[in-house]
DNA sequence: CGAGCGGTTGAGGCATGTCAAGAGTTGTGG
DNA sequence: CCACAACTCTTGACATGCCTCAACCGCTCG
């Protein structure tokens, strides 16, 4: 592992608050890899030997069932995925592959496990983190059990926005494709989807994104707390789209 | 609280490790209540005062947006819901209603919050906790992106089964109403898939069911273990839909 | 340059939701 | 005890949302 790696890993809330001799055994055991892009680094089903640290590129998660195969999320750099699966020592329930060169830093899950049951502070950091985590996914089966897929574009679109700055114009953090396949709907029809929203405020311009009539979008998209929003001690990574599952 | 509610309390993996002295101070704070049936318990949006444990009855948890609802899970004794809300000390996700007369203890979230910090069998339960649920909600993510509406339905009939004992003939656990809202299809559009199976190996009469094919169901329903299974862990409720969410 | 891939567009079909009506059941009050 | 209301469930007819298949464009990269 680089010296450099250490500071951005501990900034992260889930290490923050454990004490620093720890943390430094923690980190003894673990290391740094560094995957090419469109790299599968973990694969449904396997054990979940362990926790994965992303510092430099971008990893999308995803599950597969039956020869189908959707996105659940898109994990950005400073943050965590699969803790879950590692507390539990349970078979991870998404496979993930890198979509750039990635830096990604592996945690022993048995460490982790070890680890919380010693520093109280740490086990304080995972609950929050699972339990923020935990509600992220709730929003996002709600957004798909209650909204339809025009509303998931124009929700998104529109969070997106947001999280810019407030902006009306931005460029989309992902392909078109791997947007859709998050959205829960098949490219062409959110092609098709883009292509109408022109009519509600909203132009797309390869990945330019132009809010033209704020007011016209927000009344389709109707923007909920107890769905879009965050939470926000766990976004502290920019991130994209909506942080790591699982 | 009735004397005989604290066993069955106690009983349950999140407060079964914690020591003696720490559970009766929570149980102490802690008081029961009954509701008729059909009464809405917490509103979501609400602050999340209150972990509640169901110890007898039923209750739905639903979503809603823009005047359309969902139905997210059914709790069953001997369990808890809301957790994570408690522990992030943040607005419910969902809203909770009785389906039948249920009696249901209430514990104060900041109690709660206030005693994992103290009690690390505690704390280690909650993560198990909140990890297992973490992944049921995964499960459910899956579930709805990657299956269609007849193929949930299949799934769900053929892991009740499991549930009942493998048995091929049981009935269902809650009308057909809320079950379509679970599985995310109207009633009419689970009526008539119902009637469609027929030819796939299992007949419903009313609330009976019964797999005239199993073989020919399991191909349909193609289970699978990250998506069907539950964490054994935590299932510790006979739950018959997958355990409480949030 | 040519292959491969992402994105778009069109045509057509299946799946699902909506609206409406009626049968059966449950619960309530006279 | 019956009558009625309210509700679930079912079925039909219809509309529509979404997917599938196919073709084509434009870009990137070997």
């Amino acid at each position: 592992m680089r010296p450099e790696d250490l500071p951005e890993i501990r900034h992260l809330h889930l290490f923050r608050d454990m004490s620093q001799a720890n943390f430094e055994t923690l980190m003894s055991s673990s290391y740094a890899q560094n995957f090419p892009p469109g790299l599968d680094m973990v694969r449904q089903g396997d054990p979940s030997d362990f926790l994965h640290i992303v510092l430099e590129g971008a990893v999308e998660l995803y599950a597969k069932w039956a020869d189908r195969e959707c996105t659940m999320a898109v994990v950005r750099p400073v943050s965590t995925f699969i803790l879950a699966a590692c507390i539990r020592d349970a078979p991870y329930l998404m496979s993930a592959r890198t979509l750039e060169r990635t830096r990604i830093v592996l945690v022993p899950a048995s460490d982790l496990r070890a680890m919380f049951r010693r520093d109280t502070e740490f086990s304080v950091a995972i609950i929050n983190e699972l339990a923020a985590g935990y509600r992220s996914v709730v929003r996002s089966a709600k957004s798909l059990k209650l909204r339809t897929s025009r509303e998931r574009v124009a929700s998104f679109l529109l969070t997106q926005s947001m999280l810019a700055g407030g902006t009306s114009s931005y460029t989309l953090p992902v392909e078109k494709r791997l947007l859709a396949s998050y959205l829960g709907m098949t490219p062409e029809n959110l092609s098709r989807t883009l292509r109408l929203l022109e009519a509600d405020g909203v132009k797309v311009d390869g990945a330019r994104v132009i809010i033209t009539d704020r007011a016209k979008l927000t009344a389709l998209a109707k923007p909920d707390k107890l769905i879009d929003a965050s939470e926000t001690a766990i976004d502290q990574t920019g991130s994209s789209l909506p942080r790591a599952l699982e």
